[in-house]
DNA sequence: CGACGCCATGCACACGATTGCAGACATTCT
DNA sequence: AGAATGTCTGCAATCGTGTGCATGGCGTCG
């Protein structure tokens, strides 16, 4: 592979000349310039990144860890932050922090060791669990920008959507429709206080709305879903909207109660959270909670961006929380009222009161 | 940030043995290796993998390009790639070669002046468009494999899925159910000869099927596809069964013949082709081909860590192609017979002959 | 005509690791 | 006791660039 020096003999100057040529230095006159360029094209010389990077001491490369990318909350926020890190002339290493417990802070280590200019780092839902290894980098001045739910986030950058405003603006929803008997499904709040839950919770609350733990069930899994959804049909006294957690379980919801016979928004209402374009594809539409993960991931990148090039002014950790909104669609109505003259109805609907 | 130098100091010993000890070598004593190796964790030394790329000549890096990844086939390609590439030890570069045109090979400059040991290419829809930097590469002994649909396949590594009998499988399945108006709905062919709409035809021409030229529609946008599908419904003789080029398509096939209140598969049959956990959220369940993602990305990254090990016994391109399977599920039903016998039968059991 | 300044280029070192080779020291054998 | 052997460690070169500093040549001005 061709380099520097071998351009230079080709030349008849030294290869310290060839490197100010292609770097378009001013110290270098325009002819030899101009010749040396023509020649390192003709030659196809591709710089050694990896030496230039041990010399000038950065890599223009940003590392962005992610739980995983086969679940379609984030590759949405991959796209958007691989295209603004390119805009921004840097190069992306990708690692998938996957779901084993250390895996999170192999990824750090490993950015560490390549020298990685700066670090995104998407939490999962059990949060960080690389709390150390991220202080250690912030520690030797390379700067990591947190996205998700962290605990003791004001050590750290960070940029989060306000779940709990969402899950807020959900429940209310449900509440002013005149619900009284929701479900809850997802997975178990791992993230200490599982905020879009918290905000829910708290608009049943002031809407006077009880909230039955019976009717909160734990479901990730496509299996875990049926089950959830079956045990909550088979009540007596069965529950007239579902909110899943994530839309991805959503969906989930939506086969196994079209398999069960009940169709949505009339005998049951959903509602999810995220807004992924899986929302818009499902029938009905799914109303949900997101439209967020463009100025999320957008906020993500710049702030890392700023603190790589040593814009910051103050080197306080900032913590960036965007609101996000609900997003009314089709899959929500008012309950169906319960039949007041006993038997008249069908027993099958008496079933979905 | 600390460097072998600093510990050797520390212990009072050569940064030659440091660097020996930590890589654990035989010509170390044990005891000064145990000694150096916790000093080294203790001032929590990591490698610099930037000067040692540079000096063994090898980054254990290997990049991958492919098209997007907010277009939902890609994400579990990556996930399995990512996975299988972490353990095998070597990082993973990610680029998006996105829509402009010299992007591709711009990703694959990159990675050249990165040094990354090999390269997986995963061509957009348009084939490759990096032809000369890849054969450049391959020049220079840096394994590439090329994944997806290429025109002069034989010069290339490539791995790709079978394209034309997954199409024929579909084509023959819809044949099969009585189908005789078939719809075409996807993208215009940019790759020469569009492999599954060659099958497809293949299978109709078998079956005596016409394919007529104005059901052939092009869309690929959510706007296309509801123009499109609009246009179908409009027809004097509308067609029984829609063929969506891939199963994202399909899914706004659903959500548009849903708006029209045509009901699948009823009214009308849908299969698309990808096989994306989408389609089996959709309701009913796609119909589709696929079942491939997998043994296609094990074979990509396999096949390339062979040529980057050097394991290849003899340096010949290889091309793999694999079988993808018809994947038969609840959008397809034979097509509504014409009342024959005016309306003595009731239409809803004419409806599923 | 000499001195000074400027422009273009080369020299040499540094970045932080790996590794062949030589050498120091201890041990064992004759 | 001296030599041979083996074990461990240090020296120094190297990977390919970038860059401060010195230098050489040339033009200009006093």
């Amino acid at each position: 592979m061709v380099r520097l020096e071998d351009i230079a003999r080709q030349a008849g100057v030294s290869h310290s000349t060839v490197s100010r040529a292609l770097a378009g230095s001013p110290l270098i006159s325009v002819e030899t310039r101009d010749r040396i360029q023509k020649l390192a094209a003709e030659s196809g010389y591709q710089v050694n990144q990896v030496a230039r990077n041990l010399k000038v001491r950065s890599t223009s490369t940003i590392g962005l860890i992610v739980p995983e990318v086969s679940n379609p909350y984030y590759p949405k926020l991959v796209q958007h932050v691989a295209d603004a890190v390119k805009a921004a002339g840097f190069s992306l290493q990708l690692h998938l922090s996957g779901s084993e417990q250390d895996a999170e802070a192999q990824c750090v280590a490993s950015l560490r060791e390549h020298r990685a200019d700066g670090i995104l780092l998407v939490t999962g839902e059990r949060g960080i669990v690389a709390r150390e290894q991220v202080l250690a980098m912030s520690a030797s001045k390379t700067p990591v920008v947190l996205m998700g739910w962290v605990d003791g986030a004001e050590e750290f950058n960070l940029v989060t959507g306000d779940d709990a405003k969402g899950g807020y603006a959900l429940g209310r929803h449900l509440v002013e429709l005149g619900h009284r008997r929701i479900a809850l499904l997802g997975k178990p709040p791992h993230r200490g206080p599982y905020d879009r839950l918290v905000g829910f919770r708290r608009a049943l609350e002031e809407g006077g709305v009880p909230l039955s733990e019976t009717l909160a069930l734990e479901a990730a899994s496509d299996e875990e879903v049926y089950v959830g959804v079956t045990k909550l049909l088979a009540l007596d006294d069965p529950p007239t909207a579902i909110f899943a957690y994530q839309d991805s379980l959503a969906a989930l919801t939506y086969k196994h109660l079209g398999d069960a016979g009940v169709s949505i928004p009339q005998d049951m209402t959903v509602v999810g959270f995220d807004d992924l374009d899986l929302a818009t594809y499902l029938t009905p539409r799914l109303t949900t909670v997101g439209g967020h993960i463009e100025p999320l991931s957008a906020a993500f990148v710049d702030l890392l961006l700023v603190l790589v090039r040593g814009q910051a002014e103050e080197s306080l950790p900032r913590q960036i929380v965007l609101t996000p909104q609900l997003i009314v669609r089709s899959s929500c109505t008012a309950p169906r009222q319960r039949p007041l003259t006993s038997s008249l109805s069908r027993p099958i609907l008496d079933k979905r009161t």
